[in-house]
Formats: C-alpha cells, structure tokens, sequence
DNA sequence: GTCAAAGGTGTACGGCGTACACCTGAGACA
DNA sequence: TGTCTCAGGTGTACGCCGTACACCTTTGAC
C-alpha cells in the first residue's frame, strides 16, 4: 500500500486529497450559507477546496446539477415523518424540522421544490410523507391536499422570516424604530394602520418561534378537524 | 408646440420618445414574464427598448432599484382589501388576487417580501391588509397572525404551483407518466406511496384552482373558528 | 512496467452589471 | 432668436461570471 504522508491529513499546501463529489457539495453549502446564492461562485468555491475552477467539472456537471446536489443535502436534514408516531405530532415536527433547515440555509428556500431532477432524500421525504398521512388513515385526495396546504405554510413563513431584517424580538424593536425614522414623513399620514402595527411590533417585539407554532396549531387544527369529512373523499367545496 | 412627426407614434426607427421610468419598468416586467429573471438583463431590456445599454441608467439606479420597481408594479396588480365587504370575502379575495399576480409573474414570488425597500402599492397594500382586520374587530396581535399565516400559504402555494411542469389538470397526468418512465426501476420500489400519488394523480388529475381554494378554505375556517379567541389576546398555546 | 482512465490545469470566449467620460438635443430664458 | 444648461443617450472598458476545450499528471489494475 502507499505510505500516508505523515504530515497533514487535512488538505493543504501541496499535499491534497483528491476531490469528491461529497466535499464540492458540503463545502459549496458552507459557501452558500456563509455568502449567500450570490457569493456562491465556481471560482470562489474552488478557491476554498484548493483547486483550480474547472477541477470542479470533474465532479459536477454543471451549476445546476451542483445546486441539484446542494438541496439533495439540505432535504438530507430534514426529519423524516413516521406515522408510528402519530400524524399529527409526526407533521408538526418534520414543520418544524424544515423551517429549521430553511433557517439554516435560507438560499434554498426557493430552489426545494423547484429541482427538475429531485435528489433522493427529497424523494425520500415525500415518500415517507405519503406513507404517514396514508398509513394514519388519510384518502389518498386528503393527503395531497395536507401536504399540499401544510408545505405551502412552512415554505411562505420562512420566506417572510428570511425576508425580515431581524432574528430576535428585541432587535424587531430596533428595527420598527429605524424604519419610523427613515420613512418619509408623507407616508406615515398616507399609511396609518401600517404604522400601529410597525409601532406596536417595535414596543412589543415580534418573536418568529410562537408566531409559527400559531399558525402550524392553526393549520393542523383544521386538518384535524377536517379529517372525518375528507375521508370520505368529499369534493372540495 | 413642437410639431409631432405624422409617422410613428411608436418608437421606432431613428425617432424615439424619450425613455421614462414606468417605460423601463413595464418593458422589464414583460421580458421577465417572457423570459424569467435569468433572461432580464440590462443588455436585452435595453436592446426592446430600442437603446444603449447605458441609457437605463438614467432611469434606474441600478438593477436592484429596477427589480423593486417591478415588484411594486406587482403589487399594484393585487386587489385591496376592503373592511366593508367584510374580512372573508375581503381576505379570500385578495389572497386569490395575489395568487392571481404571482401565478402571471412567477419569476416575482421570491422577491415580493424581500424588497429593502418597499414601494408605494406594497406598502398601500399591507395598510389595506392591516386596516381591513382591525376595522373588523380583530385584536393587533390577531392581526399580525392571520397576516402571517394567510400571506405564507399564498406564497408558499404560489411557489409550489410555479414548480410543477403543468398547468391543466389533463397535463398532469402525461406529466405523471412520463416521470414514471424517466425514473429508475429501483427509486419506485424505494419509494412506493410516493409512487402511489404519482400514479394517482396521473389518473385523476390535479387541479391547483380547486387545491387552492381547499387550503384557502381551510385556512380562513380556522381563522374564522379562533377569532374570538383571539380577540381576547390569548397567548399562543 | 505498462497503460488507460480519472482528476487537475491553463487558456479563452461570450455574457453580465456598471463606472466614467463624452456627446446631443430639448427647453428656459435673454 | 440666440445662447446656455443639463437631462438623456452613447462608447469604451473593467472585472466578474459559467464553462468549452485541449492539455498534463496521478492513480490503480493488470
């Protein structure tokens, strides 16, 4: 066998292990979540790996078929619902599991659904969607509406959570305040209800955590509620 | 008055009316609904206009300030809300509306929420959103929810709708097929309730008008049923 | 030891957003 | 009517981007 090199088992200087798929896709997910999408370049990743840009060809078709992966890893995050667990605890939490990797990495939010070629944890994830709602009793019509009405929120809440300048209640009040100040002052006049709700936020702060779990109680609350009646297949009204 | 040459009205030729903003904007938003964000460059807007790539520059700062022009063009498409109708009909209209916009300018969805700098129709509309629910009763903190929860399922609706490759519910089902045949053998042994949907959706069709209308039902029932419990500013479970 | 295949390199091309200096023509005012 | 001003349009150029293509180097199987 070929002896290691006693010295650096991390690549660098010279000596550098070869390049795999794998590490292109885990260290352009770092460069994602530390730049952003727009940070996210062929020669600034292949910068970080130690490696000329077009090396990176070797083991990614293209961007596309790189972000392909990129998402495959974040899905990969995602808890897995089980209905063993129950449906209803099972969808709250793999909800609450997806906006946590949409927070962590919210470059992705628009591409998750939007891959032409899903990846597998992606199709592993709907899979075991289905199987849940399914194996909890729920019509084959009934389970793509929930899917369907539950994914909708996650996907639209991070959006509006990532769109947001702020990450904590306190900074929201911080923020309010700053926006007051810089609107010019004809719109404060034009918009007044718009400006009760930015000064109430700013007093009371607007905490992204409770605001969720309301509206995932709101949305698994009338499933539940709704359950009965769409299994027995009713049209939509 | 200057005489207006007899021959074209429209821009053509060595005769042109001068570039304005709202010009620039319109004709950016008709070549991002023509071709996607990715085909809205400087060089191509400029070249339907009729003029210098530089020349838009007099006219926006720089492309972000032309992409926040055309988002609140976006906004300007969505129908206010209206206390006097009634928060339901008023809610659900304008959810539909929305819906409506991001499904004609899909390449927007992203960047409705994420505008720095709001425009004027943006901020008109979130006032109407506002005014509209606490003119119906609903507390300041109830406002906030129902916003929330309401705009994230039309979003997060919109984005799914913009990534599936069909728009009939008769294409759905070749759609369906064909993903059947592109796939491999060993991904539907994997994954059989997945497959199962497939299937059955490739027989019965899927329709987002009605899908739609289901989650929006659902979403404004449970809005409906926790008013008044809401009212009472209870903190959330 | 030989050799093919896989992995990494260097160069180059067309497209992007836009900074900067320049020219032009329309409207204001004498 | 002649002059001036300055907003609007132009031309050139720079440094990014993704990636095609030809080339060299290393690896592992035989």
């Amino acid at each position: 066998m070929t002896a290691q090199p006693p010295a650096a088992s991390r690549p660098r200087g010279r000596e550098r292990a070869r390049l795999n798929r794998e590490t292109v896709l885990a260290e352009a997910l770092a460069l994602a979540d530390a730049d952003g999408l727009d940070g996210l370049g062929m020669r600034p990743l292949s910068q970080r790996l130690g490696v000329v840009p077009m090396a990176l060809y070797k083991h990614v078709a293209n961007k596309e078929d790189l972000l392909d992966g990129m998402i495959d890893l974040v899905w990969a995050e995602v808890e897995m619902p089980d209905a063993e667990r129950g449906w209803r605890t099972s969808m709250g939490d793999r909800s609450r599991s997806l906006r946590q990797a949409l927070k962590r990495h919210p470059w992705a939010i628009g591409l998750m659904e939007a891959r032409l070629r899903p990846g597998f944890a992606n199709l592993a994830q709907h899979n075991a969607m289905m199987g849940c709602l399914r194996g909890s009793g729920f019509s084959f019509r009934t389970t793509v509406h929930v899917t369907s009405t539950l994914d909708a929120f996650v996907y639209g809440f991070a959006l509006q959570e990532r769109s947001l300048p702020f990450d904590t209640a306190e900074q929201s009040g911080d923020v309010a305040e700053q926006k007051l100040q810089d609107a010019p002052p004809e719109a404060a006049a034009a918009f007044p209800h718009l400006l009760e709700v930015v000064r109430e936020l700013g007093a009371a702060g607007y905490d992204y955590d409770t605001e969720f779990e309301t509206g995932l109680a709101l949305v698994l609350d009338a499933v539940e509620r709704l359950r009965p009646e769409w299994r027995a297949e009713l049209p939509s009204p």
